[in-house]
DNA sequence: AATAGAAATTAGAATTATTCTTGCACGGCC
DNA sequence: GGCCGTGCAAGAATAATTCTAATTTCTATT
């Protein structure tokens, strides 16, 4: 376990917390983490989960993703991307722009603003394979 | 008052709650319109004005749209467009694609992807003028 | 116009995800 | 070893939203 990620401290339990999110990229949720993670910890607690997963998106070290008003979702993949909420299998998929493109190219702002973040959920169906 | 729109029968909570969405497009959340629907409607409750964005919101009417965790705001914008939130005024503005961009031809999805509802929002600052 | 049945409204209770509070434990440092 | 700051655990508290049950309003039909 490294001292630290991005200038967070590592604690056990941190660090539980992100490799798990590291190991199963499917946007889990805050209590899904807590649920998986008691193997490895049995005795740790939601709120704790709460704790560490707010202190690694603060630190940038993981994303949270939210759709519509479900619970939160988190993400490890720090690449600019979106995410596709496949309704058939209820996967969620992340997305990227075609190489090339720009977000800020095809919005229309007006010029000179100052973009710090940007979430873009899509849902539908993937096609049947 | 007309009967119905888009198929909803329209009852007097369901209209003023559409009228306030027309008039002032400034993304309220549920509790923003509870407050300023209260000189028309003095006794109107908390869950009807909930039933009557969902019933709004179900028939395409109205959209729904969510920041992060906070109260879901609603918009009678039914263009496709995204959201800009200005960190120094607060505000919400309606954002839009630059003419010819389809935001299904940016994204690198399979083939045969069906897109049914898109969410985009973005945080930063607008340019001081 | 009267009425039965359906749908909408109200008030308040319930739910759910998340945050807060408080007391305890641990690690680093003198 | 004892102190100090930070993190953790457990459960209470909060806030947005949804649900429930009772009442009211509409609609269609007679």
């Amino acid at each position: 376990m490294p001292a630290e990620i991005s200038g967070l401290r590592m604690t056990r339990q941190r660090w539980e917390v992100y490799r798990l999110l590291m190991d199963q990229r499917d946007h889990p949720t805050a209590n899904d983490v807590f649920m998986r993670i008691k193997d490895r910890l049995p005795n740790i607690s939601l709120a704790t989960v709460y704790n560490c997963l707010e202190a690694l998106v603060q630190h940038g070290i993981i994303r949270q993703v939210n759709f519509e008003r479900e619970s939160s979702r988190f993400c490890p993949n720090l690449e600019e991307h979106g995410h596709f909420h496949d309704k058939r299998s209820g996967a969620i998929h992340d997305v990227v722009f075609k190489p090339g493109i720009n977000l800020a190219d095809v919005l229309d702002l007006p010029p000179g603003t100052l973009i710090t973040d940007i979430e873009i959920t899509l849902r539908g169906e993937l096609p049947v394979p």
